[in-house]
DNA sequence: TGTCATATTCACATATTTGCGAATAGCGCT
DNA sequence: AGCGCTATTCGCAAATATGTGAATATGACA
């Protein structure tokens, strides 16, 4: 623990930067902090609860059990292949729980949005 | 389409009878359909998915391509390997979509659920 | 510019899920 | 009992996700 002492100016506030950075390029309004998400992909959602949760890649694979690169794959937009055992490791890390909903997709009617 | 005759009254309600088993057995009252059953496993939410749409494993295997094996491993209770890639094969097949939901443990306050 | 921390990507070994057939059990019906 | 259909369980090969470290960006700050 004496090792990873952290400069409190420099990179203390490194997960803000990233916050800010990510929800200004990606979004034109921060979300509100009850709303879900419902409509992101699973990639989006991790990277958000992420960053809410005002965790690094490193801190958060260190808390669910796995390296860096591992969070980061999760996390990639293009990438599809999730499990839900790692979501629920994910989701425990954070102090969350996984929910999975099957919604009909009604084809034909369209109901309005939201 | 000429081999699969089937006689009207015998193994047409099939499903019928299994959907009565299973919701008779294991559930006091059947479900209001248009209840989501949150607290269930994946298992549960499967079974019971398959069951109101009036199929079974062998018919959903098909669809979804793959074998009922495969579907009741997915559909037991103690399984819990499932892959978001497998679910979403499944949801669509019929013509559901899978939504997924982080939502806060809230250890110490609890909000109103709804 | 240089340094630091973060994030991303690559490659590979390992672990896990899926695909599949065959065998078994359970239930309803004649 | 026997038949037919469903569901369950087993084993193994193939496909896929994970675990891991190293190398490479990217951005912030001095």
């Amino acid at each position: 623990m004496a090792k990873r002492k952290m400069r409190a100016t420099a990179t203390m506030d490194a997960v803000t930067t990233l916050y800010r950075r990510y929800y200004e390029g990606r979004r034109e309004r921060v979300w509100t902090l009850d709303e879900a998400g419902a409509t992101d992909s699973v990639a989006q959602k991790l990277t958000g609860l992420r960053l809410r949760a005002g965790m690094t890649q490193r801190q958060l694979a260190h808390l669910v059990g796995t390296t860096p690169s591992a969070i980061c794959r999760l996390e990639s937009a293009d990438y599809e292949g999730h499990s839900l055992a790692m979501l629920n490791r994910i989701a425990a890390a954070l102090d969350q729980r996984v929910e999975l909903h099957f919604v009909p997709v009604s084809r034909g009617k369209r109901l309005k949005p939201s």
